[in-house]
RNA sequence: GCCCAGGUGGCGAAACAGGCAAACGCGCGACACUUAAAAUGUCGUCCUGCGGAUGCAGGUUGUGGGUUCGACUCCCACCCUGGGCACCA
């Protein structure tokens, strides 16, 4: 009678169903309480891998778990449209950017509906499309006018191989290559955009209105990199009126400045180098130059430089002090120029000693003598050799200089960043047009609000010369002045960076079609912010940082009345190859879900993924391994299918029947506990066990049980139809959000009314989770020696009584005295001897 | 070098407000069903020793110490793996 579990044919049915009611849209507005699960939208890249069912088959589950818990959930989907491959494809085969996405996308859906997942698609958001992008400028303009926007002159990475500019955060690794291709980037001066999210960067640093993890916390303060310090002016000797800053975290050694370092590319080391010092100073500039382009992998470099024949005077003690160029001082950083503090930094002290430079300390470390350092002292002290400081313990010291270089009218304390702002232009064609519009005689305008969507043209050519499209294209360059209507005005051909679209793309989920604003305010103080946001750890300081950011803006804009776009924020990890190496197509590892589903059916898919490890470990895909989900679920299949076993008033049944309900209490415990925490894997562990254990009392008709329960066995008992159903019913339900198709198959197949995905998460009562029986260990001096079954409530002194009764203790005891015992109420008893 | 995460059976792992180490799954072995195989089911499976084992004893969570009646869990030192940062003044 049982049909078989055909996994592919429930799941193709349901699927259309599902969509067909529109089960799973979410409405604005409902008397539940709402809750926003959102997981980072894919690049169409044509082809749905592994990596994105990992990231999106275990949120679905946690939503689904979140919607029978009786939330109104919103977990919507969309598409990171704009981007590289697309323009790439299209130069190389000959395909327009649009068409190539478009078709990507068409096949990307068809892809992510047979997840089964709980998508609204009624709220699909791709942000190639006009409807989207228009609202890129908007908010572009809208930073323009606050002066978050600007353009400027300045040396920015360039990715030869990409032909574009770089954020600072497309940059990584010590060869300084680019983040998509690894090419390494060169340095070019170029006016290019950029949005200031330095402003923000104190407020980035504070994480106490979000629960994200540590790890993004450190990784994101690391690269904000504040660091509290002093800018001071040095006069230059012989050259009235000329002086540089310098920056400095230690003003409390400033004393101690031996020699001041100019980056290679300081503006001033031109004017500055003394006549015969210029050869020497050009070599090292060139060889400085060529250094930053070409690898600079020797690990351990040579701490070198260059004398420029000038001195500065440090403005406490006005003693002269030699000026040199040096490459270990980046001009990006600070103000390109520090102070030499040999005794008190390490790079100094190695330079120092290279050039024979005198090394003075001004902060002693306890104890010292005045002997020689072998290294650099960076710990606290005393100060020496530092004036009026003399005496005072150096973090006074620090204090005492700062204000000391305030009032004297040549310092001012600051705050330095490591942090940029964030460099939008992007020399190619697919990518949001900048709304920006040069005219000769009115310098750069602004395109109105009106004029809105700078459209990008369909009709663009792509030729292998690396210049972006939009530079060749008249139609779309050559404009009329918005502000004095002049003939001969240009737009800008650069194009945003995609970073920029996902930086807000959660709230155009609100209302994607809105075309009077970026999203429906209202909407928006229903749903926002997004409760729960999960993706990849590799976004950490690109994405996460930037929306971050974005939502700030947004805030100050007054469109959202709160600062941080994620509550919670979860890493998922990332899924090996069967090899244990990351799933690439050179090496042949890759796993293509497409073909695991049409072996084992979605469900097997999902749960496999779930259960195979933690969720933010990722790890090896283990071919046998899937085949444990698989049997499995032809177990629940059959167990759910195969008729109750025998109800009746049979001696013995009541014990059956108590196990039973208590297996069912604790395993909707246990999973439900699992399912809050993301612990996917122990959760489908309880349910697999559950699973064995109905199969268990269908088998021996509850004999089984009441061995496990440590019954007595007589009779031939079963669970009533009554508990059975109630079991079989949790089991289900549990298992909806897991594997969605299975789930329901069964239970409309069970009789129960479509759809187990609105139906209540199954409560636990805390009563029956509790087992009526335990066992208790016996220790002696903390060696397990004895177990014996009891009721869970026993008392401490039968408990203990127990354990001095057990003649296995008292073997144990070898007649010595018992010292002490020690009773944990309903687990374990240690005797102590001594 | 610094920061973070982690080291547990043949494998993926579980257990950590300190209390039965190895749940669940894979693999392996035996058995049942079968003409046979597959599928499925049942039982066994951390290591060592005790001629035999539903038995007894000992050992085991990277290494070495410590705290504790009791440590995979806490503390100290070290080794290894993975990831991030790396001249940031």
């Amino acid at each position: 009678m049982a049909q078989r579990y055909d996994p592919q044919g429930i799941e193709q049915k349901w699927q259309a169903r599902w969509e067909a009611d529109r089960l799973y849209h979410a409405p604005d507005f409902d008397p539940q309480p709402k809750f926003y699960f959102l997981t980072m939208y894919p690049y169409p890249s044509g082809d749905l891998h592994i990596g994105h069912w990992y990231a999106m088959s275990p949120s679905d589950a946690a939503a689904r778990f979140r919607r029978m818990q009786g939330y109104n959930v919103m977990f919507p989907i969309g598409f990171d449209a704009f981007g590289l491959p697309a323009e790439n494809a299209a130069i190389q085969h000959g395909i327009h950017p649009y068409t190539w996405t478009m078709d990507n996308i068409e096949g990307m859906r068809r892809q992510l509906r047979s997840m089964g997942a709980m998508w609204d698609w009624e709220r699909e958001v791709v942000t190639c499309d006009p409807d989207y992008y228009t609202w890129n400028q908007w908010f572009f303009l809208k930073m323009y006018e606050r002066g978050l926007a600007y353009r400027a002159l300045a040396p920015v990475d360039w990715c030869p191989q990409d032909n574009t500019t770089l954020a600072r955060e497309q940059v990584v690794g010590e060869n300084r290559v680019c983040e998509r291709c690894g090419t390494p980037v060169i340095k070019k001066n170029l006016k290019q955009w950029f949005l200031k999210i330095t402003a923000y960067a104190d407020e980035l640093l504070d994480f106490s209105r979000i629960d994200w993890p540590e790890r993004v916390q450190v990784l994101q303060a690391n690269w904000i990199g504040k660091s509290v310090g002093v800018e001071f002016a040095l006069p230059v000797k012989g050259h009235a009126g000329k002086s540089f800053a310098v920056f400095t975290t230690r003003p409390d050694t400033a004393y101690g400045m031996t020699f001041a370092v100019l980056a290679p590319e300081h503006p001033l080391v031109d004017e500055l180098t003394a006549p015969d010092r210029q050869h020497e100073v050009e070599a090292y500039k060139y060889k400085a130059a060529r250094a930053s382009d070409i690898e600079r992998l020797s690990t351990e470099k040579d701490r070198d430089g260059v004398f420029i024949g000038a001195y500065a005077v440090n403005p406490l003690n006005d003693e002269p002090v030699p000026i040199f160029v040096a490459d270990y001082v980046l001009l990006t950083y600070g103000t390109g120029a520090i102070q030499g503090v040999p005794a008190h930094d390490q790079r100094d002290f190695e330079f120092a000693r290279k050039y024979g430079l005198p090394i003075r300390v001004v902060v002693a470390p306890p104890g010292w003598r005045g002997e020689e350092l072998t290294q650099a002292y960076l710990a606290e002290g005393t100060m020496v050799n530092s004036g009026p400081s003399d005496g005072l313990p150096s973090p006074q010291g620090w204090q005492r200089i700062a204000d000391e270089m305030e009032r004297r009218g040549f310092g001012r304390q600051k705050v330095n960043y490591r942090l940029h702002d964030w460099l939008i232009s992007r020399q190619r064609y697919w990518g949001t047009p900048i709304p920006i519009v040069y005219c000769k005689t009115c310098g750069t305008v602004p395109v109105p609000h009106a004029d809105l969507p700078v459209l990008l043209p369909m009709d663009a050519e792509f030729r292998p010369t690396g210049e972006s499209p939009l530079r060749y294209h008249d139609g779309f360059r050559k404009v009329r002045c918005p502000q004095c209507g002049g003939e001969d005005a240009e737009r800008e051909t650069d194009t945003m960076d995609t970073f920029i679209d996902s930086s807000w793309y959660q709230y155009r989920y609100l209302s994607p079609h809105d075309g009077e604003r970026p999203f429906d305010p209202q909407a928006g103080r229903y749903w926002l912010p997004v409760d729960q946001y999960t993706g990849g750890i590799e976004h950490a300081v690109m994405h996460l940082l930037y929306t971050r950011f974005w939502t700030k803006v947004m805030r100050d804009l007054g469109l959202v009345d709160f600062a941080e776009p994620m509550v919670r924020l979860y890493n998922q990890g990332i899924v090996l190859g069967p090899d244990g190496q990351r799933m690439s197509k050179s090496r042949g590892n890759v796993v293509d879900p497409d073909e695991q589903v049409r072996q084992y059916g979605t469900d097997t898919v999902r749960g496999y993924l779930m259960f195979m490890r933690p969720w933010d470990e990722g790890g090896p895909w283990d071919p046998k391994g899937i085949e444990g989900v698989h049997r499995w679920l032809h177990r629940v299949w059959t167990v759910v299918t195969e008729p109750a076993p025998a109800a009746g008033r049979a001696a013995g049944e009541a014990a059956t029947e108590r196990e039973v309900r208590h297996r069912a209490h604790a395993t909707i415990k246990r999973v439900t506990e699992d399912l809050e925490q993301f612990r996917f894997n122990t959760a489908i562990a309880a349910l697999m066990e559950f699973t064995n254990f109905l199969q268990g009392v269908k088998a021996t008709g509850g004999q089984g049980v009441k061995a496990m329960a440590g019954q007595e066995v007589k009779g031939t008992p079963a669970a009533s139809g009554k508990v059975w159903d109630e079991a079989v019913q949790a089991l289900l339900l549990m298992l909806a959000p897991l594997v969605p198709h299975i789930a329901e198959e069964l239970w409309t197949q069970t009789g129960r009314p479509y759809s187990i995905h609105q139906q209540a998460w199954p409560k636990y009562d805390a009563g029956l989770a509790r087992a009526e029986m335990v066992t208790l260990v016996i220790q002696v001096n903390g060696k397990v020696r004895d177990r014996v079954q009891v009721r869970a409530d026993i008392s401490e002194a039968d408990a203990k009584r127990l354990a001095l009764e057990s003649e296995k203790v008292g073997k144990f005891l070898d007649g010595r005295p018992v010292a002490e015992v020690i009773v944990v109420p309903g687990r374990l008893v240690n005797v102590v001897v001594r």
